[in-house]
DNA sequence: ACGATCACG
DNA sequence: ACGTACGTGATCGTG
């Protein structure tokens, strides 16, 4: 048995590292000790705990003042009995943790999940910031150096400069470091003791500001979204083969093109911004930090396409503009999707995307490696990657219009909450508002956008970018918007009024507190209605597990749920889950719009038969 | 490490 | 008085 110290905030704690069956008698008087709550993490290999080659090398148990590391080629079972006893764990990011053992402990993840603490999510109550932002950030480091000790080794950091004294690099440390290695040891134990002191500083916080309950939904919710990732999502791969093989075609027939034209990198603004005025092209655009820009905005016209990539007719296009566009787009698709699908899935052909539950500042939900929250919606050919287990269809519900019902509910705007009631198109409402009963389907276009831009605080420059409209019926959209929907403005005045004169922050009507930027409150209506219809999805999901529908689920993104479901039951199970999702919001409808795709998720966007 | 770009809601 | 577009994840080039 080996036994390391080291000072945390001026006392010394033990980390210890069994070696022989006998060490861990101590270890047994350890979990009997009068911790009611214990710290635990976990070491492996690779951040992705179904790809094939992923290990598990330690597991750490610990208080405030002592770690208990096992390494789990001895200990394997000794740690899953420990994990298996009906007490409370805390640990720093749960979910990757939850899932590891599930994984290679056998221990359940809906059972530890149920009484497991996150100081991951505890530090998102009090503070969503990252650091960027003015906040402490969410890792485990800069949260124990504020609120543990300002001196607390950056463990993740340590470690990879003690790969490079082993010639191993960030990517191969992890499983070529001894496991006895002592630095490797001292962070693994050190790790637990920051989680279990920086639970004790933040728990009783939330308690005090009355977020209590909130923690605990957003504890459960997350569970509910690891089982998710847990059961993954069917890949097609002969498909994806195919179609990275297409994608990567189509790249190189863009970037023949582009040589032509001295393009060497079509990935470098730099040489495409230089050629195109080689060929006469007046390129007026600046990026933020001076550099010419050479965007899809710029490139597109100069193509003669929209921004739905639609013929214009207006000009001979121009065809290094037109081959840059279409070699980028096909090598990002091959690349970030078709490769990454292929890279990251398990032995049985699913993904397992990372569901972060608790993300952005405003508690909306990511999903990563792979992303599957951006992939093309104009082209069914990357959703069709995914599909549903056999005899199942793939089935999906999303939320009907959701920021603008919320903000119609908070705002407590009479026009709106009634056109929302009697169910008109709220787009086309505003659009006859503003353009009269002959409007166009460009009109409601400028509508939807001016829609968009008060919920996100946009002006009337920006809308005119984003949509190509013209400058002066943008701005009278504006104001009509306002004249028609007085409340909206009035509500957002008030967020932006409190948050200047009282705590630069917002409340969700769930209670979470929204910290605002000094020079950006007018995002403060935004962040709320954002992180309002988070909520409402939020709920739906513990709603639909607690209905005996979670089995169905699949994945969600920000407004709608991707399930799958037998073929036979399709229609049926979806009208349940849309049911679920539904519910009235401060007296707004919250409705939603359920839909049988197919056997594909592209099936749901045009995929053929 | 950072900026530019692009995918989504 | 005016005007501000919101939130992510990932890749690539550049220094």
């Amino acid at each position: 048995m080996r036994t390391l110290t080291h000072t945390v905030a001026g006392s010394t704690v033990g980390i210890h590292f069994p070696e022989r069956r006998e060490d861990l008698d101590g270890f047994r008087a350890f979990l009997a000790g009068g911790d009611k709550v214990l710290a635990f993490d976990t070491e492996g290999i690779g951040l992705d705990v179904y790809t094939p080659g992923h290990r598990l090398r330690l597991a750490q148990f610990g208080n405030s003042r002592e770690a208990w590391v096992l390494r789990t080629d001895l200990f394997a079972e000794e740690a899953a009995a420990a994990l298996r006893q009906p007490r409370p764990f805390v640990m720093h990011n749960a979910p990757f943790d939850l899932l590891t053992v599930d994984r290679h402990l056998g221990v359940r993840l809906e059972d530890l999940g149920a009484r497991t603490f996150d100081t991951r999510v505890l530090a998102h109550l009090l503070d969503p910031r990252a650091p960027q932002e003015g906040g402490i950030g969410l890792g485990l480091k800069p949260l124990s150096a504020v609120y543990v000790d300002p001196d607390a080794p950056d463990t993740q950091e340590g470690l990879t400069a003690v790969f490079r004294s082993l010639g191993l690099t960030k990517a191969t440390g992890w499983a070529g470091i001894p496991v006895d290695n002592e630095t490797y040891v001292r962070y693994a134990g050190l790790d637990v003791i920051l989680t279990h002191r920086l639970f004790r500083e933040l728990g009783p916080m939330v308690r005090d500001i009355g977020l209590d309950r909130l923690s605990k939904f957003e504890h459960h919710l997350q569970v509910l979204l690891a089982i998710l990732q847990r059961k993954g999502f069917r890949l097609d791969v002969p498909y994806v083969e195919r179609l990275k093989a297409d994608l990567l075609g189509e790249a190189e027939r863009g970037r023949a093109v582009a040589r032509r034209y001295g393009v060497e990198n079509v990935n470098s603004t730099a040489q495409v911004a230089a050629a195109l005025e080689a060929m006469g092209e007046k390129l007026t655009e600046r990026t933020a930090s001076g550099a010419t820009k050479v965007d899809k905005g710029v490139l597109l016209p100069l193509a003669d396409l929209s921004l739905s990539w639609e013929r214009l007719d207006v000009r001979t296009p121009n065809p290094l503009a037109d081959a840059v566009l279409r070699s980028k787009r096909a090598e990002k698709w091959a690349v970030a999707y078709a490769d990454a699908f292929l890279t990251l899935r398990d032995a049985n052909d699913r993904l397992h995307p990372s569901i972060g539950a608790l993300q952005a500042r405003t508690a909306r939900m990511s999903i990563s490696r792979p992303p599957l929250q951006q992939l093309p919606s104009s082209d069914w050919r990357v959703r069709r990657a995914f599909v549903a287990d056999p005899g199942q269809s793939i089935i999906a519900a999303d939320y009907q219009a959701v920021e603008m019902r919320v903000l119609a509910a908070l705002s407590d705007d009479e026009t709106m909450k009634r056109a929302i009631a009697e169910g008109v198109d709220l787009h086309s409402f505003t659009a006859e508002r503003v353009f009269g009963p002959d409007f166009t389907k460009a009109h409601r276009k400028i509508a939807k956008a001016v829609g968009f831009g008060k919920v996100y605080g946009g002006g009337a420059a920006t809308i005119c970018r984003q949509t190509g409209a013209d400058l002066v019926s943008v701005k009278r959209a504006l104001a009509a918007y306002d004249a028609t929907f007085p409340g909206i403005k009035r509500y957002s005045r008030r967020l932006m009024e409190r948050a200047e004169f009282g705590r630069r922050e917002v409340v969700t009507p769930s209670g979470r507190h929204l910290p605002l930027d000094r020079d950006r409150l007018y995002a403060a209506t935004n962040y709320v209605v954002q992180s309002t219809a988070r909520d409402l999805l939020a709920q739906a999901i513990v709603d639909i597990f607690a209905a005996g529908l979670g089995d169905h689920l699949l994945l969600p993104v920000h407004d709608e749920l991707i399930a799958q479901a037998p073929t036979a039951d399709a229609e049926e199970v979806i009208r349940e889950v849309g049911r679920a999702m539904e519910s009235t919001f401060y007296g707004v409808r919250i409705a939603s719009d359920p839909e049988v795709y197919g056997p594909s998720w592209g099936h749901g966007y045009g995929a053929p038969e």
